[in-house]
DNA sequence: ATCAAAACATGACAAAAATCATATTTTAAA
DNA sequence: TTTAAAATATGATTTTTGTCATGTTTTGAT
């Protein structure tokens, strides 16, 4: 199994901020595990007594609403860690996580990371910066949720995913989403989220194929009401 | 001036986990201020450079849309600590903070308080916590905008409010937010959110005097969809 | 390769919410 | 106390979004 002192991947996050020696201790304790696209990493309500450091693939963190539907609240990718909240405090989770496509993932068990977290000051101080752009993006996701409209929710989504996941070498959209999810992202109807994707392949803003989205005027598509 | 470490507030937040001396050190280097109804405590884009603690009254943290309108992210209470984010990175704020009633609220410099963020590891991971805490309220009030009605969310906004201000000795919330502050909160029109108060109004759910509102039946507020 | 299930697509209609107009009431300043 | 400004209220209308129905395409298992 690869060591943790050795992966690149925790550049990317908060572990980068430990010893040497520490990430020896950690390597020692970890469990690497592929999860195919679609399986579920834990669900709301679960204990997870540890974080999950995404090597490959993305999944979705996504909470059931009361009127039934599911809400996607973020989407973690390579190098992000999943599940830091378990880390302080005793509460379950309050998001699923599920796998977008297939994954990589090491499991580090919390009573392992926890020693570090109380005596690796640098650690526990990227730990809090990192919640707090967390915290910063999710009151920025509020203000959009409430006060713009789907259609400009949903040209968004395609900004972001093509800024943040980029393009296959044909040009699409380096991660492929359902119009369900796509519609779980914005919170909205999955037809309202297909007739707008509709719309905008009839207005030139993208194109398709099959569930394959390309972005054919990305600045049209910024500046979406 | 009052000293912080005989000051219960701290009670509330992280700054119980400091030592006596940390609180005898910063209480030499706060500052008191009287912040009147209305007035701004900071706007979005200012470089804040410390934390408020805030003694007595209330604030709201907004931040102005793309389409003009303000969204109201957070109200902030008696016992909070108001621009924590401040302390962690170098950004300015976010959001804007206003006093919805007169208010008390002591601010320590950064410079001071950030001594204790890298050596008093309680510290650190209290306000670890209450970040991770106030993520999960932000996860979770994502989800309320974007699958729950604005009835729905105005409804949650009455029973929050009754919940966690309590009412005052006629039986009014004890705090007297504008129409436009609920549209604020919910991320609707003005005009819709009192349209949605007169419909509750007729239905017995809560009663107003001017802009003061009486919660008449909890039970039914709590099941408005 | 075949076939059923899932995903995608679109029309018709209903419901929710925004917008614009215009009173009325309340509040705060002169 | 008067009075103008701000906040509240409500009607009429339009726009946005959701729901239900139904057909088509795509996908994945056999």
């Amino acid at each position: 199994m690869s060591k943790c002192e050795q992966c690149i991947i925790r550049q990317f996050n908060s572990l980068k901020a430990l010893t040497k020696e520490e990430l020896v201790r950690i390597s020692g304790c970890k469990t690497s595990r592929i999860i195919k696209k679609g399986e579920v990493i834990f669900e709301e309500g679960d204990t997870i007594n540890g974080v999950f450091c995404v090597k490959d693939g993305v999944c979705k963190l996504s909470k059931l609403s009361s009127n039934g539907r599911d809400q996607i609240v973020k989407l973690v990718v390579k190098g992000d860690l999943l599940g830091q909240r378990s880390l302080v405090g005793e509460e379950s989770a309050n998001l699923s996580a599920v796998a977008l496509n297939d994954m990589e993932v090491c499991f580090i068990p919390k009573h392992e990371i926890m020693n570090d977290l109380q005596k690796n000051t640098k650690f526990t101080l990227d730990m809090l910066q990192q919640m707090a752009h967390d915290l910063k993006e999710s009151d920025n996701v509020i203000v959009d949720m409430a006060q713009k409209s789907v259609k400009n929710r949903l040209a968004d989504v395609f900004v972001y995913i093509s800024e943040h996941f980029g393009v296959d070498d044909q040009g699409f959209l380096a991660i492929n989403l359902s119009r369900e999810d796509y519609a779980n992202i914005v919170g909205t109807a999955t037809e309202s989220a297909i007739r707008i994707i509709s719309q905008f392949k009839k207005e030139g803003l993208i194109s398709t194929q099959g569930k394959q989205i390309k972005i054919e005027n990305l600045q049209k598509l910024k500046r979406v009401e």
